[in-house]
DNA sequence: TTCGTATGGTTCATTATTTGAACCGTTGGT
DNA sequence: ACCAACGGTTCAAATAATGAACCATACGAA
């Protein structure tokens, strides 16, 4: 790894719960020595990457990232792609819809909608980030992904959020073959419990798998019913949305609907 | 330099009118030998600030930011902010308004609005870069700006982009100095022609400025009422965005206020 | 076809940069 | 007054970046 990756990598501490990171605090979660935080952070913050806030002389993450985000929409508009997709999936099945795409080993979420119909809703975080053995998200994503990669990502701590979490390999790998068949991921209060989600997958031009489009209901209000609306709008939803930003589905996944 | 703000540097060659640049395009714009830039261009693309586009094997901003403006947005919310404000500006001017954040030496508009009471408006592009000797917004941050960033700053080629850009570094020096004593600056087709725009400075925390908030107006709607209307909603928005977004104004600002 | 010239990407000895222990000067709590 | 933690800096030693030359490929012209 070069030192740009390791400078980068500083910036993936950062979140919603901490958005503040002292130099010393940065060193030690990166397991760095304090000069190279250092330096890495002044060469950060020079391209405007993070800043310094207040009077604290805490790092956070700088403006930069306005600019580039406009830019990269103006270039590839996936985020206004997927919103439209997900404001008409949680208007369709009257629940909460999202998008995330694939951002390491983990995934963020870059749109989502809420249907406004229910007062109980699955709530969702701007720029939340979920693991990819815990979501259907992440199921569909693994499903649908070269081996070696999911391979890799499996290779870490699998944390178990509830306990539903799937976290023993071979169960997981089950799991992955089952939505190889049906094109579809489902979980049940694997991230937080009493919300049961649906998940396909999304495919960029080279046919890679680059995230999942998903629906997530109240466990409790879920029936056969709403469970086929919900399947019957994912498997159209998430075809179109792949071609919407130029993908293409690969053979694992075309074969799959032929055989259907 | 060191290599980190290098890599970082090939971000800033992506622009709305090239959004796609291939490896050796790169290593020519930024002076790089191949083997660097592609180093470099590997290495951002395993963070997704690049991606390879399509069936050519041309680069593109990475999707990284979209998740990362998100955040930062989580943490500061200037944009909301500054989007607030220009609305408001918008409304009460009937002109066009912007917020534009000091990029290195450019400035980039992270919020504007549009008054829709005229057919005619000055329109605004999403990440529009701003240079600094040929707008308000610029002369604003200019002259309000360490001394020593501003001369390097101008240290550049000064573009001439209407035959009324100011290039001569002399009468640019007068023109900050008169800023400096009204605490706004206005440019008549500077950067576009007919186009008449006034701005004031932002301030962070540390008293340094940060950006400009302005509005533009067609040269031909310009009567001395308006001017006054804008200039008097210019110098209330100004301080206030800039509290809002947790700055304060520096001596060099509030004394011109006191001595007028 | 053949040639010429682009392209993206790779190799490896040379070179320059990054690294980390120890160090300051401050700040905040006891 | 003390201690501990903070942000930040110094400089020899270790490591990573660099660039010329190199493939393989793709495209257009002759």
């Amino acid at each position: 790894m070069g030192t740009v990756s390791k400078a980068l990598s500083l910036l993936s501490f950062f979140s919603r719960s901490r958005s503040l990171i002292g130099l010393s605090e940065m060193s030690r979660l990166a397991g760095m020595n304090k000069t190279t935080a250092h330096r890495m952070l002044t060469e950060l913050q020079a391209a405007g990457f993070v800043e310094q806030a207040n009077s604290s002389r805490e790092y956070r993450l700088g403006p930069a990232f306005l600019r580039l985000a406009a830019l990269r929409e103006a270039t590839v508009p996936m985020r206004d792609l997927a919103q439209s997709v997900v404001d008409e999936l949680a208007a369709q099945t009257g629940e909460t819809a999202h998008v995330s795409l694939l951002n390491g080993i983990m995934l963020s979420t870059i749109a989502y909608a809420y249907a406004h119909q229910h007062g109980l809703q699955v709530t969702m975080d701007d720029a939340e980030i979920l693991p990819l053995h815990a979501t259907s998200s992440g199921h569909a994503v693994l499903a649908f992904s070269d081996p070696a990669f999911a391979k890799n990502a499996l290779e870490h701590t699998l944390e178990a959020y509830t306990a539903s979490t799937l976290t023993d390999r071979k169960m997981l790998a089950a799991k992955m073959a089952d939505v190889r068949t049906t094109g579809l991921a489902e979980a049940i209060s694997a991230f937080e419990t009493d919300v049961h989600t649906h998940a396909v997958p999304l495919f960029d031009a080279r046919q890679a798998c680059i995230g999942a489009v998903a629906i997530a209901a109240p466990a409790a209000r879920m029936t056969p019913e709403l469970r086929e609306a919900i399947r019957a709008a994912l498997l159209e939803s998430g075809p179109r949305l792949t071609r919407l930003m130029g993908g293409f589905l690969p053979p694992s996944y075309t074969q799959r609907e032929a055989a259907e």
